[in-house]
DNA sequence: TATACAATAATTGTATACAATATACACCCA
DNA sequence: TGGGTGTATATTGTATACAATTATTGTATA
């Protein structure tokens, strides 16, 4: 059996070099506008430029570098505007999330929200940011899952993942904790209920919230 | 290959590559499951591997084609289950988009949807398939544009990709044409008079119309 | 000093070469 | 005869070489 785990290990050196770069440009260490230069990145991963092309190419279509012909790679820039763009798509994704959850979540997924959900309480206790980050993601992946859709998985992901950067954001802010447990108590018993007005309407104030926070902090912080 | 089209504007052999292919999968010219090889692309398009893989890279990432490590990529092989998937995010995003619509649409964007809405009914008319089907996504189009979210326009056209070989399905069904036209005039003028509530319940309607027609008939000729 | 311009370096775009691996098929052995 | 095994071949994965273009630097001149 471990025969079978070393066989699935293979990774492509794309995809290494993809995840690193991705992981990267979301925790901050390269900042927007920062130049990403193929045989700097190659030396520093110790592969060749291939791999890192192909990289760059995915992180592009993801929206987390932006090219310019013959000049290169660099990592984008999101303004305040493409914030507010991004949660206005999310807050939507969301809202049909537990929407689809509350229609088809099984007695599985009931165990897993539930579970969730206390990690979460948990997490804030702990007052860790990123035990509270990962417990945030967990939770609304929980609700995604059970909504059996897997593009809206898709998308919701890829959506995701350009606003990374800012997600710490509103979990720092740590005078809005006792609110976001209350909004994640109150989602997971709409939807264990499969009371899916109620569970849209709390989930589209928790996102609002959200954004709230998020713009707020990041505006104070530094002009975009 | 033709790249005398426009000299003065450069474009990476990548992005050539990238649209002859994504057309080609959507026009079916490629088949569900057929593989796609590197050197044969390669020697067709008159380039090297390289473009070809990066062309590749983006393919993987937009869900066209599927890659399977070491043996090469697919055309991505699209089930019933995937199409609903897809329409039900879509449904959510174009209900999104008129809403956006009704609060931020100006005047240059209301003549817009007035002549793209005329178009669309002169191109049921004209009953020429491609026609309509330009029609009918130049009318959505202008919806989006109209809603000022950068996001949400590249999340749909994303989506829309994906389920574009399914398109023509529904616009062949013209026993629906008058239907079409009668939605389309409804949204429009619901979105004109910034109608929201109305304007988001039309365009339901009109998703799930599309959906039961292109299930339907794509259920009918092939077992999927 | 400022500017125009040429030479040079740096960087991306593209092509090719080489390595690793999977697939197919023939062949050998029990 | 059946199954496994080895080899040949095709294909992807990775690295490198070359070409085209852009940025930079230095210098000469007004």
């Amino acid at each position: 059996m471990k025969l079978d785990l070393k066989l699935d290990e293979y990774l492509p050196l794309r995809e290494v070099v993809f995840n690193t770069l991705r992981n990267a440009i979301i925790q901050g260490e390269f900042h927007p506008g920062e130049r990403l230069m193929e045989v700097t990145l190659a030396n520093k991963l110790g592969v060749s430029r291939t791999p890192v092309r192909e990289a760059i190419r995915m992180l592009e279509l993801e929206g987390l570098v932006v090219m310019i012909p013959r000049k290169g790679a660099e990592v984008a820039n999101i303004t305040v505007k493409d914030l507010k763009d991004a949660l206005e798509v999310r807050m939507a994704l969301e809202s049909l999330s537990v929407k689809l959850a509350c229609e088809r979540i099984d007695e599985e997924g009931k165990e897993e929200l539930k579970a969730k959900c206390m990690a979460f309480k948990e997490a804030i206790n702990s007052k860790l940011v990123p035990a509270i980050v990962q417990g945030d993601e967990d939770f609304h992946n929980v609700i995604y899952k059970a909504s059996k859709n897997q593009k809206l998985i898709n998308t919701a992901q890829n959506l995701r993942e350009q606003v990374y950067r800012y997600r710490v954001e509103y979990v720092k802010d740590f005078s809005y904790h006792d609110n976001l447990i209350r909004e994640h108590d109150l989602i997971t018993m709409a939807i264990l209920k499969r009371d899916a007005e109620t569970a849209q309407k709390i989930m589209e104030e928790h996102i609002y919230n959200q954004e709230q926070i998020v713009i707020r902090n990041v505006t104070m912080g530094n002009q975009m």
